[in-house]
DNA sequence: TCAACCTCCGTATCGTTGTTACATCGGACT
DNA sequence: AGTCCGATGTAACAACGATACGGAGGTTGA
């Protein structure tokens, strides 16, 4: 800009490219318009990124970095299963509001190409059906879950973005159809450890029945039931 | 060539950008090297097929076409929930056996972007949960059904195509999780009299544990809960 | 102090790509 | 025979990613 500059040129392309790519999703953009709206000649990004993948590289990691400090601030119940649910309308929500960056994340899909920065959500994605398995939550292994959980969960938010419109029933109907399918809600036996199970799920999935607060006091009462 | 040409240059362009495509998979290859293969000058394919979405396209056509006839050999076992199951694997076997076409059909992911020849597929898709619906053996409506379906079978696949190795219990898994959810089988269905009958009868047995009152507002919301 | 050095960045250029204007050839129809 | 049209080639264009090269500015070390 004519304007002064404060931020570090590096920093200008790095929001220059991430503006050109959230205006017009993919990665058909120009290194050329980057550099032009950062004010600088190429030798300059090359400088910095090496070439378009490295640039490409350092804007899906502030993606990713955007996206879990979005995740984070929503992802505490203490219950493994809602904090899935919690993460998993995060993970559809961040898809549909910044398509740009989600389909450069997630929507390459080449063999054996799986980003850097991916690792970390998968991470924490894992950290989580670790947690229902040791609370005996899980009726598969929790790395299966987590591959489960990750696969629909992409798949949901990419076919979302691609119609363009928001589908509350679908995100919301595979996620219960996924989060059912891991816990084996429905399978279960009284007694057998897994106590009212299937009366969290359902509260959960619908907490326009009994309310936040009504599903949050009804899964401690169980969980107290379960412990004695 | 050199040698005897039987087939027209369209079809030989074709299969060279075919061919291309599936030895690198993604749409970056050089419609230069497609004629090269094809023993023609650009200005032919620009002839056949206008610009190279329009190469694109014709190549994802005739992707879709073998797999509608890989598909529609294996598809007929009169049950509609087994058909599902049937496509379901179709899929996926087509997706990882051809990831460079699978990833042009359904890898790319632009907002609004959608291949004409993707409707076909989806067609029978809605057909199949239709019949299911008419059998009543769905719990949700027909072309929920089916995004249900369409949205996890292409997650799944991109997911395998991208990790390199078929994970065959990740892909029943998840097709199990999805067919249990549409149909409501081994989810408690509502209204079936069942639900929560284990957390009440301990609840009730040990009012202690709860205290009198909420005791039975547990009830009262497990209640509210089946009702819906 | 001064020369070596490193970071940052511009000039100019290269090879490749998608795309197109224009010309050519040959068969089909009138 | 003449005209038209589909099919193909020649040549060129602009935009792209990438790179060789050089220069300005500050920092460092003897």
């Amino acid at each position: 800009m004519t304007e002064v500059e404060g931020t570090d040129t590096r920093t200008r392309l790095l929001e220059a490219a991430a503006d050109l790519i959230a205006a017009a999703p993919g990665e058909d953009f120009s290194l050329r318009a980057v550099c032009d709206a950062a004010g600088v000649k190429m030798p300059t990004l090359y400088h910095f990124f090496g070439n378009k993948q490295g640039l490409i590289e350092a804007v899906v990691e502030r993606g990713f970095d955007m996206y879990l400090s979005a995740k984070s601030s929503t992802e505490s119940s203490g219950d493994p299963i809602q904090d899935l649910r919690l993460g998993w309308d995060a993970h559809v929500a961040f898809g549909l509001e910044n398509p740009g960056f989600y389909t450069l994340m997630y929507g390459k899909v080449r063999p054996g190409y799986s980003p850097e920065a991916q690792s970390k959500p998968s991470e924490i994605l894992r950290g989580l059906t670790l947690k229902a398995e040791q609370d005996g939550r899980l009726v598969v292994g929790y790395e299966q879950a987590a591959a489960h959980v990750l696969a629909t969960n992409i798949g949901v938010t990419l076919r979302l973005i691609i119609q363009g419109k928001n589908d509350p029933e679908l995100s919301a109907g595979v996620r219960e159809g996924v989060l059912a399918a891991i816990t084996g809600t429905g399978q279960s036996e009284p007694g057998d450890g897994r106590l009212g199970h299937s009366v969290i799920e359902r509260a959960a999935a619908n907490p326009g029945i009994l309310g936040e607060t009504e599903t949050q006091l009804l899964i401690q009462w169980i969980g107290r039931l379960g412990e004695v």
